[in-house]
DNA sequence: TATGAATGAGTTTTCATTCAT
DNA sequence: TATGAATGAAAACTCATTCAT
């Protein structure tokens, strides 16, 4: 029911695609399993039930994304601004990353019934961007002159121009997401270089 | 079909609550109508099927928030920062204003097969946000020392926020809303500050 | 309830219309409503029920068409062959005759629990033909050499002549029914040329 | 969806019965459904809708048919008339012959979405019926003096009295389509006397 | 004479799920 | 691991009919 085979992953594909498009009440097991190319009882074979399977697709699309906030942290050089390498990561997988694209809508959006869970899961997710971005942030500034206080106000900036990101990329496309990004990360990189440099 | 009629309002508002709570696909017009008091095929006396409920419902959402939009900056005075007003407005409403969470929602994920219509519907409400935040940052700066570019890179700024600040509002609460607009609203004064005062 | 009025008769002409196109159960007081112009309440102004429209289509369709058998036979001459003039009609009015198209088919199959009285009306219909006819053979025949049975037997050969006319008529066009009646008339004539020569 | 299935051929028969006795839109698949002996939704997984399960007793029915004009015709001895086998095997049958009950029904009041093809399988009957007839009309002429037009007229003949045997069948009882048959059969047999004797 | 509103009964169809194989 | 068959529940929608106006 849980080890992984060929099989199991597609459908995780599949269910993703679909789930991320037309969210859980729109989809339907049968087109799920149409799109994976067996019937819809196999899907049993692989999971207790649609719950089950959302919650799959959950959990596996969040380890994901956590794992790339970290990945992109760690990467990203002396930029201009903490945290510009995990946005532009965002803006550069949306469009062919439906993981992605089903986090982000069902974190808006969850079914009422899994609406604890994902909460649950969502807030993780960004607590993770919130602490690491602060832990850059901490670690990158030339004077650190900024108290906790300030730096996680920053923080809470930071997953906010974050959160009009993804809602830009979910709605409309990358190059108007690009386009906000540069605006904001304007905003936030005038806030921090004026902070900074006070004293 | 469209004339107004007690049964017609009550019918709207109901059918506001249930898409907004459980979306387009996961609310039943079973459930609507009889939240409303009256049996499913009367429903049909009134709109032409659950599409043309649908619709009807975001139409006058849209409606009544670009009202909204053009009263807050009208009734602002001398805010430290322009758009303030709608924003708190937003925070202020969200909680019991069944035709705002609706809209946010359907904004964001959008059933399939309305995509298109919700989209423009939406867009035309952010461009009504821009624009009208423009023309009152236009009119209230002090030195007006600003060129259309800036101004309106100030606009999506502003567009950006209020997106984030409304993501906050659709997954967790006013608070965190509240929170989240007074760090933004520093990041966005301190922008504007800076800016106008450079020369 | 049963008064003539330019209403009542538009009505009989929708209900004709649709109830020859799709039959009783296929055909809906909504679009026959919408067909007259008027909504479907009204309907019930003019007749109690359905199936009271649909037996008022029925006995005047009935009525138009035995009128029409008196009439075609009065004023056929000495045609070739007795009873051509009514076929010749027959193939004439079809294409632009609602009601004529109606009696075919309820007459094939009319719905069950009209099935009684449908069948007695039809039959009125095919025994008013039978002796239509049979009084024309026997009134025109050169040599009045047959006798009862013969001629009686010669009035079931054209009612299943009519209806094999009917048949082609309601299944395919006009050109392939006159054929098919060119064909039948020649057997019809040469039987009787065979008959009355005989002796 | 496809192969034979021991319900499968039970839904059909089912089916076959219903649309014969209440057409297309008088049968519903509740009752189709319970008179198989299981409950509605279990015929998806046998048809895709009920127009399909419609077009299969169809096909179905019209095959069978076929296949009788082909065994009537070849069975048939040196009878008095070409085609005598077949119409009296069309009387024999029909009373207890759901599938050509519901074949003559269909065929002249076709529910309106499935006319194309419905009249389009009817026509293909015709024309076998048609072609077999002259073919043995060929065959076992005596004097085989009559070109192929008149052989051809004379197969209109026959398929014109058939179709009139039909109507009898389908609007009254066996009796009196035999009694029709009778009298046209004698029309036709007089004038292929009369035609082959001539010379 | 006409209609807006309402409704019980019914329609076709889809759904997630189960189970024997 | 996979599936054909089945099903209870529920979906959206249509229907003929009623009634107050």
């Amino acid at each position: 029911m849980q080890a992984r085979s060929p099989t199991y992953d597609r459908i995780l594909e599949a269910a993703s695609a679909h789930f991320a498009e037309r969210g859980y009440d729109g989809s339907s097991l049968t087109h799920i399993a149409s799109a994976v190319g067996i019937r819809k009882p196999s899907l049993y074979a692989h999971f207790a039930n649609k719950n089950a399977l959302y919650m799959e697709v959950f959990k596996q699309a969040l380890q994901q994304e956590c794992a790339m906030v970290a990945r992109c942290f760690d990467e990203e050089g002396g930029v201009a601004t903490p945290g510009a390498g995990y946005a532009d990561s965002l803006i550069a997988r949306h469009a062919s990353n439906e993981p992605l694209h089903f986090l982000l809508r069902t974190s808006y959006t969850p079914p009422a019934e899994l609406r604890v869970a994902i909460d649950e899961g969502h807030e993780r997710y960004l607590d993770l961007l919130h602490d690491t971005f602060c832990a850059k942030l901490r670690a990158c500034v030339q004077a650190a002159n900024l108290d906790d206080a300030a730096i996680s106000q920053y923080g809470q900036a930071y997953v906010g121009i974050i959160d009009s990101l993804q809602v830009k990329l979910v709605y409309t496309d990358r190059e108007q997401a690009a386009a906000r990004w540069a605006v904001m990360q304007r905003l936030l990189a005038d806030a921090l270089e004026h902070a900074t440099s006070k004293e």
